[in-house]
Parts: structure tokens; C-alpha cells; sequence
DNA sequence: GGCAGGAGTACCCACATTAC
DNA sequence: GTAATGTGGGTACTCCTGCC
């Protein structure tokens, strides 16, 4: 079975503008030109590949087709590249990165990757594999090994987690260390519920979960001050601890992380494997 | 064959009207 | 005063027809 560049690329339009018409004013067509492109790929493969509402968002059947149609706009432009063609003296490229990674090792990165407009996506490792998937973003720093399909995956090594307080915090909640009875009384600090940095710190420390306060920041700004107002103590990446805080336990967390990106054979995904593993050489090695 | 343009249809929303 | 219902306008998509 063929599957037809023009209509690909109005699938693609059309999901990732949100409506037929917007679709339309992008690829600069009519909406029903658009229409009819989607509704012919849809009988191509005879399924549904669009959810018609606001905003339009792909089937499950359209997924791996969003991803063939970003795949194929890369290539297409690397061709053309190649051919001293009619190439974009920019090349926008889309990754997803976890919070943590873009506060401090990746940022390397922006700077080893000349002639590139990037569109980086702050993302936790669920919406990391969605996009992925979807094709929205070529390559993502991730937490999850597990290969989304059509992904190959390199591990890039081990952020340390150390989990800090400021002074005031540990003389008015852990006077006499952190212990158990202690740590059920402090408040602590998470990301949001999904955030389990902290929970394992203490199954780390006490052999076993201990209920207590916690405080939702999602937000990296916003853990670091709430960690400064003395708030409550939270994992932080070990290279961005400031000096005034202190560790409220010797233990530490190494966390392992991966870079997942398209099985394919671009010269653009090759560079990029190259400058994020490059750049994450100096994270610990996994043990 | 593919596209543009017009007509038809469905849906949503804001507002007015009516009943209780 | 409040809830239910009706109405009109706007938006978005599909279908049909004619043109290139």
C-alpha cells in the first residue's frame, strides 16, 4: 500500500493545528481540500485517522502515520539539503526533556548544535513516550529504557538526587536527625503525585514507607524556592544544590537516564545522538 | 485526478422567552 | 428568581459540481 506525501502532511496539519481550516491556511489550500486529503488517506487505509473536534486529534490508527509524516518531512529537508536545493538555512528540530536534565547538563547541547531552531518539550517520561510516538518531537531525555516503537535507546548515564533542607528547616523540624518519627511530622516537597524521588529516599533510609506532609511544586523555579523558604526538604539534583542548604540524610538517589529517538537513518538524528551523549558524559556512571 | 467554491448539515454558544 | 426551552448566529466539516 502507497500512502501519498500530500495527504500525510495534511493529516499532520490538521492535528497538530487543531481544525480543518487552520490545517488548510497552513498548507495554503482550501479546508475542503484538506478534507478530501484526509478523507482519501482514511479510505487508503481504511480506517479513522482523525477525532473531529475541538481541537482535531488523531486515532490510535493515526499515530504511527503522524510519525511517518514528521519522518518524511526530515528526510525530505536533509534531501534537499543534499542537494544544495531550496534548504531552510534553519532546521527546527523537536525533543523532549525532563526538567531536571534542562536545568543543567543539557544546556550544553543548545550550544554544540549550530543551524538549529529547537522546540523542546518540558516533559515527564509519560508524555515524553506519548510524543514520541506521535511523532511531535524526534528524540526525548527520558527516565523510561523501555523503547517506544520505532525508537532506539541509549542510555546517557546517572543524575544524583541528594535530599537538602535549609538550616532553619532542620533546627525547627529535625533537631535530632531524620528519623522516622521526625520525617512523619516534616513536610516534604514533591513535583506532583507522580513524584516518587522522595518516597524512595525514605524507604531508602528507614526500610519502609513514611506517611507525611507533602507539598505539590511542579514547577523546577518553584522546588528550588519552595526548598529556599524553607518549606520542606525535596531531592535535588546534586550539581544544583546551593551552598546555604544542607543534606538532611547521607543517602543520595542515582537516577538513570536515556535518550530514545526515531529509528532512522537521518544525518540531523545521528548529530543529535551524538551531542546529547557527548554532553551527558559527565552524568555518573550507571552502576 | 486534484482542486476550489458553493450548498448543506451538525454542533456550539449566547441570548431571549416562558413556566414554575 | 431560577430552570427549562426556543431561536438565531457563527463555526467547522462534508458533499457535490465544475474547472484545469
Amino acid at each position: 500500500m502507497r500512502i501519498d506525501g500530500q495527504q500525510l502532511a495534511a493529516l499532520a496539519a490538521v492535528v497538530e493545528s487543531g481544525s480543518f481550516d487552520a490545517a488548510a491556511a497552513r498548507l495554503h489550500v482550501t479546508p475542503s481540500a484538506v478534507s478530501q486529503r484526509i478523507k482519501a488517506l482514511e479510505q487508503r487505509v481504511g480506517q479513522v485517522l482523525v477525532v473531529r473536534e475541538k481541537p482535531c486529534v488523531a486515532t490510535p490508527a493515526g499515530v504511527p502515520l503522524l510519525r511517518l509524516a514528521a519522518q518524511t518531512a526530515l528526510l525530505e529537508s536533509e534531501a534537499l539539503a543534499e542537494m544544495g536545493g531550496e534548504a531552510a538555512p534553519w532546521t527546527r528540530i523537536a525533543l523532549a526533556v525532563n526538567a531536571d536534565s534542562m536545568a543543567t547538563w543539557f544546556t550544553t547541547v543548545l550550544a554544540r548544535l549550530p543551524g538549529v531552531l529547537f522546540d523542546i518539550h518540558i516533559e515527564d517520561q509519560d508524555h515524553s513516550a506519548q510524543l514520541l510516538r506521535e511523532g511531535v518531537v524526534m528524540g526525548a531525555v527520558t527516565t523510561e529504557r523501555r523503547s517506544v516503537p520505532g525508537c532506539r535507546v541509549h542510555p546517557l548515564g546517572a543524575m544524583r538526587y541528594v535530599p537538602v533542607a535549609t538550616v532553619d528547616y532542620v533546627e525547627r523540624y529535625l533537631p535530632h536527625g531524620f528519623t522516622a518519627a521526625a520525617a512523619a511530622q516534616a513536610p516534604s516537597l514533591a513535583w506532583n503525585r507522580a513524584d516518587a524521588l522522595q518516597d524512595s529516599l525514605v524507604r531508602k533510609v528507614f526500610r519502609k514507607d513514611v506517611g507525611r506532609p507533602v507539598h505539590f511544586i511542579p514547577t523546577a523555579e518553584g522546588f528550588g524556592a519552595a526548598v529556599r523558604a524553607g518549606l520542606g526538604w525535596g531531592m535535588y539534583p546534586e550539581e544544583l544544590v546551593e551552598p546555604s542548604w544542607v543534606p538532611i540524610a547521607p543517602q543520595h538517589l542515582d537516577v538513570p537516564l536515556y535518550w530514545q529517538c526515531w529509528k532512522l537513518d537521518s544525518e540531523m538524528v545521528s548529530t543529535v545522538t551524538d551531542t546529547i551523549r557527548s554532553a551527558a558524559a559527565g552524568l555518573r556512571a550507571r552502576r
